[in-house]
DNA sequence: CGGCGTTTTGAGATATCTCAATGGGAGTGG
DNA sequence: CCACTCCCATTGAGATATCTCAAAACGCCG
């Protein structure tokens, strides 16, 4: 999601850069944080958009539904990323907790009053949607050109690019088949039949009831990706 | 700084958003203009950087190739529309124009050292790439949830919204079919026939050679877009 | 141990793709 | 002005990836 780099609230790291520490930036501290179980909403397509989140544990989901039930995940927001950014006054899309999490709330209208007043805020934010604007249009080449084995392999990449640090070579699935196949624009039939066949070729291994997959072959993954 | 990848912007509409006129927009009356006939590239991936162009006339498409070929049109640029923007020094998507158009050419650079000291510019670049962002979500939710008539029925909503002012109620298709396939995660086959398939059902006409679709019951068409 | 939510597996249905042929319009050269 | 060609759009028929529906297996928690 937006990956905004913990510049943009972090006191310490903003610090040395700027000229003072913003309001915003300090009051990022005291903000208060909130616990989302799993399946929890932290916000709703047509709620007021009056607060942003910084997701501080866990991995929410970020989606769209269409007026007969389909959803489409749009992204899932990991640690350090804002989440309900925009520029409406009412959230356009839905943000639900994939397990259960911890989210920081911002003062949308406060974030959005100092960075037209604070250039270098402005152009972080700026630069950060920019990041999920790509990432959105990665995940739209997916969704438009690659088969169903090749979405899920990338899927697996990304996900233990952004774990790398955490994970190690295993990566922990912390959301259910449908959610990644609402991501993905699959069923979960074929999601769960994408990862079997990837296991029965050796690439992966799955463990812990699938929720935990191990990378075997990266680059053999990254072939079968096309990426 | 923010190590950000860099993707191509298109955002929309950049002129419009503040009252202040910008250096940036002050100089923008005398960039030059180039034209660029069906089919040529304003940039491609790899290039590096250097520009920026704003759409003045004509359609330019903004896609991504897989290895293979495969191509996925990301979004397609109006009069009015930026695009080349990012945060990288080479661009990460192409730009072809699908009939013959004129684009104005900015400097890229000079585009980001005003930005710098500019907090309306970064905010508006800011507000444009948040629409942007919208807009690729919301052809990431027709692919991954909706049929092929729903996305072709939808593709043209879009397109007449676009284009009200200009052409009424009948709506001009400046792209070739392949483009809109590779618009809609769709073959040239599957668009032809959804068209048809609409103009069978009455509710659209197609004229001078399927270039010209003229919508005949628009909330009708809506109902099948399931918008 | 039992029940529940989830995942996996199976078999048949179907939307879309692929391959192939036809048709139409615009431009070109005779 | 007509034929020719090229490019594109349409239509058709068969192939196939993915979906749908259904059942079984798994793991977790009470």
């Amino acid at each position: 999601m937006l990956a905004v780099d913990s510049s943009i609230i972090t006191t310490r790291s903003l610090a040395p850069i700027g000229p003072a520490v913003s309001k915003f930036e300090r009051s990022m501290g005291q903000a208060a944080v909130r616990r989302v179980v799993s399946k929890e909403h932290v916000f709703s397509e047509g709620d007021q958009r009056r607060q942003v989140f910084r997701i501080e544990e866990g991995v929410v989901s970020i989606y769209k539904t269409l007026s007969d039930g389909r959803r489409q995940i749009v992204d899932f927001a990991y640690p350090g990323d804002l989440i309900g950014l925009g520029t409406l006054p009412e959230h356009v899309l839905s943000a639900q907790a994939t397990c259960d999490s911890k989210v920081r709330c911002l003062s949308a209208a406060m974030l959005e009053r100092e960075a037209e007043s604070d250039p270098e805020l402005a152009l972080k934010l700026y630069k950060s949607v920019s990041q999920e604007l790509a990432a959105t249009r990665d995940l739209l080449v997916s969704l438009g050109q690659r088969s169903a084995i090749e979405r899920v392999a990338l899927f697996l990449l990304n996900l233990s690019r952004k774990a790398a640090a955490q994970d190690g070579p295993a990566v922990h699935l912390t959301m259910l088949r449908s959610d990644i196949a609402d991501l993905l624009g699959l069923t979960i039939e074929t999601v769960s039949r994408s990862l079997t066949k990837l296991r029965t070729m050796g690439v992966i291994d799955l463990a812990q009831g699938g929720t935990v997959v191990k990378l075997n072959d990266v680059a053999r993954l990254s072939r079968l990706a096309n990426a």
